[in-house]
DNA sequence: ATCATACTCGAACAGGATGTTCGAAAACAG
DNA sequence: CTGTTTTCGAACATCCTGTTCGAGTATGAT
């Protein structure tokens, strides 16, 4: 379990690799323990010395992929203060279509309800934590939290679309629709009537 | 098989019952055939007589809630045109407001993902069809299937919160909110600046 | 280069869940 | 009352899971 070890990192990897394949190819729900050890040509042993059970390895490869997203966010959107609340949106649809594969995996029809469902919940409390001082600032006759999840459902909303679509257009594009879509709600709910920038 | 039969009623009934009540206590997920057996009384070569699977019989309960929806909205939106796009989330929320324990099992944190994402998609159909002459009559520049997903994707996450937050206020308010929060956006997406009712 | 470490392999194992079968008994509709 | 349909009860093969353990081997540290 030494992450310096190259060992662990090959065999990690290979399972990695392994569960989003065959994510891919037949949906998460049906895919089987010994298919993933055949995949990554992985011994069972191995296997649940590092995971539980399926579903630990899938959440693995979920923090990976989430780590990254919440990494890439924080850079680009350093403090509490911003302009734009579809910039949020807008870093995660640029995040995907630079990581096809893997929110096909997470997002896609065949990715299977359970990933799916889990990237929601997690991407709602980031977003709901970005989105906290921005809502705070002005206090509206909605909660707070409600506001949040419209957001956060509505902006992934768009996501399951771009990805089940194979990825029209380009991420600009995706964060234009948010615009105009789910952004003005969140205006009107602040009682503003137009676009800050 | 025969619907007309007393026993077949009641055997579909109590394994529908089983069901949502053991998916309330512990989770779809994590529900055996064997448990659904015990709770309802029922042997397991009925069951099978009646279901291939766990998921049938998911998907059969899930038939019974969602054909009742499906004639609830047909009757309170005859038509095609419809003056308040929320009208549709409206009736919805009214919808879950009178059944709230399946709706708990189906929307809440408890029910798992699997069925919350097959109620998403089965939603966004139903919402898309009666959208679709809605967002036909004014040509907008985005996708009709982008927004009746935007749409339905942001009801239904309106629907969720409702249903963790254990049914605060009444339908009518989260209707409301609705229209404050995602109706703004279709409109502007339509090229309207302001409500039509 | 050597060495102790700890990771992987391979095989085996018990346990539990799934889905199927079939004859006997019971409940149903007409 | 009678023929039909459904349920029961019990058994069964099959698959998948998660665990164990000793032997081999790659790895990082010295």
């Amino acid at each position: 379990m030494d992450e310096g070890d190259r060992r662990v990192r090959r065999t990690r990897r290979a399972l990695r690799d392994a569960l989003i394949g065959l994510t891919l190819e037949k949906g998460y729900a049906h895919i089987t323990v010994q298919e993933i050890l055949d995949r990554a040509d992985v011994v069972r042993s191995t296997f649940y010395a590092h995971h539980r059970d399926k579903d630990s390895l899938l959440f693995s490869c979920f923090d990976d992929v989430f780590a990254e997203l919440a990494r890439t966010l924080e850079a680009a959107v350093p403090g509490a203060p911003l302009g734009d609340p579809a910039r949020l949106a807008e870093i995660l649809y640029q995040h995907a279509g630079t990581n096809r594969r893997v929110y096909r995996a997470l997002c896609g029809r065949q990715g299977g309800p359970h990933v799916f469902r889990h990237l929601q919940r997690r991407l709602g409390d980031l977003l709901r934590e970005h989105l906290r001082p921005y809502l705070a600032a002005a206090d509206c006759e909605l909660p707070a939290d409600l506001v949040a999840d419209y957001y956060a459902n509505a902006a992934l909303g768009l996501l399951s679309w771009w990805v089940d679509h194979d990825f029209p257009h380009d991420p600009a594009w995706l964060a234009q629709s948010c615009r105009t879509l789910v952004v003005p709600g969140v205006l009107t709910a602040l009682g503003q009537a137009s676009p800050a920038s």
